[in-house]
DNA sequence: GCCGTTTTCGGCCCGACTGTTTTCAGTCG
């Protein structure tokens, strides 16, 4: 059972026992073991059944024998028992905005409703309002939240790569307001997280309505708010909600800090605060004996207030940042000018758009001293194989173009190939073909569904195999549209370890692959990590800095990074090889 | 239900907003 189905089951199971009137710091337990199982990079179920879940943060005793009967039995007892007593459909309706498992609850026992055309129906009908404490307001509310459910996808959340442009832009713009003074981007943008559910922007100004009322009127919003000195909500023309935060300059640091969030981070790091006598908001940090309260501007001063080292964004998410930053023991993140080449990009050889001259030239452009062209191998299949033959005259191409425009050293391509590993967990060109390669990446394209004993024992053996250099995309994820399949993190990190293979970070923003928590148990594994693009095309060369975003989320740094290395350097790491 | 340089019991971040209320509960981020 995946890692996502247990934390399904479980919050699922939180939010029972919440309709049921339980304890409101227990309906937390669940939720935040729920995440806590979503996140981690191994198998939970086999976790569990070696009885090392407690090993996982926010799970204790109870929910370990939970998991246990949820993988054994494919139920939870509990979870029955509170399934007999509601229907389960109640916890949909907890889903919709505004209604929680209190009002669900109410409306269930006055009015009997049970799903969401029940809902409907009753507000159709005017029945809420009748109810003591909900109002036609409310009543109101819960059909707009209705439609707005079946309509579209509002307030889904999106890709990185959709919300950090358009957060860029309309920061650019209020920027330029003469009204303003400071303009940060906040939220789950600044900590560079996979997907979005929002934009937060953080702004000082002389004349704050105004500035609010810039955002109202640039061109990528379509619907806005009430612009006032506090602000102003606003929502895309894509349907990306914004949200603009105006403050007194003295408090600005405080407020940053707290709406980078997460709100994982948070919470830690408040409660540390309590333990300090302090109170942590983003009005400021007051003195709970005295009542009195200082205002910071810079942010690094609410961490240093706190006694810890400054915490980059990309860390906060409650995975350790806090305890690390107490004890001085916070990496050193890989930066995006740290990265001196990339090594999968793909041409009009396979499926690119562009040549290999137009590539290579473009990654020149870019700085980097080293450039590997990967097509697509023999079984890929769509029109886009690449046959052995062809591949030789491709290795020969690319000893001209050095020869011919990269002579003085300062830049090289390498011959390489993102070969198949076909379901036995061979490669699709004979060896003496591969031979001929400066570069190999072995990735996962066809025969997704097989179990994870198979998948794994697939991928393990391309890792072993020694004209591999590198595995890549892992786990096969699209963020938002597919899931990985099912493969055995630490035995394919293990073995790369051993055997010397890189694994990548696929900076394809529709992909993250490593992901954020296996790039971290990898690199502490031993693995040496490899940040690259998968570039179809030399604008999306620019997506190296997803996969710089991807690595400092895994606390990666420099050293732990092979195209960090400058070529001299790197030509050793595969020369051992 | 979890967890421990204040605790194995008694705590568990902080504030804004909303809609309904005459002082607040519920929900959200």
């Amino acid at each position: 059972m995946r890692n996502a189905e247990i934390a399904d089951a479980l919050a699922e199971l939180g939010t029972l026992y919440e309709l049921d009137g339980a304890d409101r710091f227990r309906v937390l337990a669940y939720r935040d073991a729920a995440k806590a199982i979503r996140q981690s990079p191994v198998s939970v179920a086999e976790l569990a059944r070696a009885g090392r879940a407690t090993e996982l943060p926010g799970v204790g005793k109870t929910l370990q024998q939970k998991i246990v009967d949820l993988v054994e039995t494919g139920t939870i007892p509990a979870a029955e028992k509170l399934k007999a007593k509601f229907p389960p459909s109640l916890v949909e309706i907890t889903r919709i905005p505004g209604m929680g498992a209190k009002t669900v609850r109410r409306l269930w026992d006055e009015l009997g409703i049970a799903t969401l055309d029940d809902l409907r129906e009753a507000a159709e009908q005017g029945r809420i309002q009748k109810l003591r404490g909900l109002g036609p307001k409310f009543e109101r509310n819960v059909l707009e939240a209705l439609e707005r459910m079946e309509v579209d996808g509002a307030g889904e959340r999106v890709l990185l790569s959709e919300a950090l442009p358009v957060a860029e832009e309309i920061a650019a713009a209020l920027r330029e307001h003469p009204a303003a003074d400071q303009v940060t981007v906040a939220g789950s943008v600044r900590r560079l997280a996979e997907t979005c559910k929002d934009i937060d922007i953080i702004a000082t100004a002389s004349e704050p309505k105004q500035l609010a009322e810039a955002l109202a009127e640039h061109e990528l919003i379509a619907v806005a708010g009430n612009p006032t000195d506090a602000g102003l909500r606003a929502t895309t023309h894509a349907g990306i909600s914004v949200d603009l935060r105006i403050v007194e300059p003295d408090a600005y640091g405080n407020l940053l800090q707290h709406f980078t969030g997460s709100a994982a981070h948070n919470v830690e790091l408040r409660e540390r605060a309590v333990r300090m006598g302090l109170s942590v908001s983003e009005h400021g940090i007051t003195n709970t004996e005295t009542g009195e309260v200082e205002r910071h501007a810079p942010e690094a001063e609410v961490y240093e207030r706190l006694g810890l080292a400054y915490i980059e964004p990309e860390l906060r998410e409650g995975r350790g940042e806090i305890k690390a930053a107490e004890r001085g023991e916070l990496p050193e993140l890989v930066e995006l000018e740290d990265v001196r080449g990339d090594l999968h990009s793909h041409t009009t050889l396979s499926d690119g758009k562009h040549t290999l001259e137009e590539m290579a030239e473009a990654a020149r452009e870019r700085g980097y001293e080293y450039f590997a062209v990967t097509d697509h191998s023999a079984t890929h299949g769509f029109g886009n194989d690449v046959q052995a033959d062809q591949l030789l005259r491709r290795v020969e191409e690319v000893r001209e173009l050095n020869e011919r425009l990269y002579s003085d050293g300062s830049f090289r391509v390498l011959a390489g190939s993102e070969v198949n590993i076909l379901p036995n967990g061979d490669l699709d060109y004979p060896d003496e073909v591969l031979d001929e390669l400066d570069w190999v990446i072995a990735s996962v394209h066809t025969s997704f569904r097989m179990t994870r004993e198979k998948m794994t024992k697939r991928m393990v053996a391309a890792v072993e195999n020694p004209r591999v250099n590198c595995l890549g995309h892992p786990s096969g994820r699209l963020l938002l549209r597919r899931e990985p399949y099912d493969f055995d993190v630490e035995a394919v990190a293990e073995a790369a370890a051993r055997s010397g293979t890189m694994i990548e970070i696929n900076g394809n923003p529709n992909r993250r692959d490593l992901s954020e928590q296996n790039a971290r148990l990898a690199a502490e594994a031993g693995v040496l990590i490899c940040l690259n693009t998968d570039a179809h095309q030399t604008g999306t060369l620019a997506n190296m800095r997803y996969a710089v975003a991807t690595a400092r989320r895994a606390w990666l740094e420099p050293k732990q990074i092979a195209n960090t290395r400058p070529w001299s350097e790197f030509q050793k790491l595969l020369e051992a090889n």
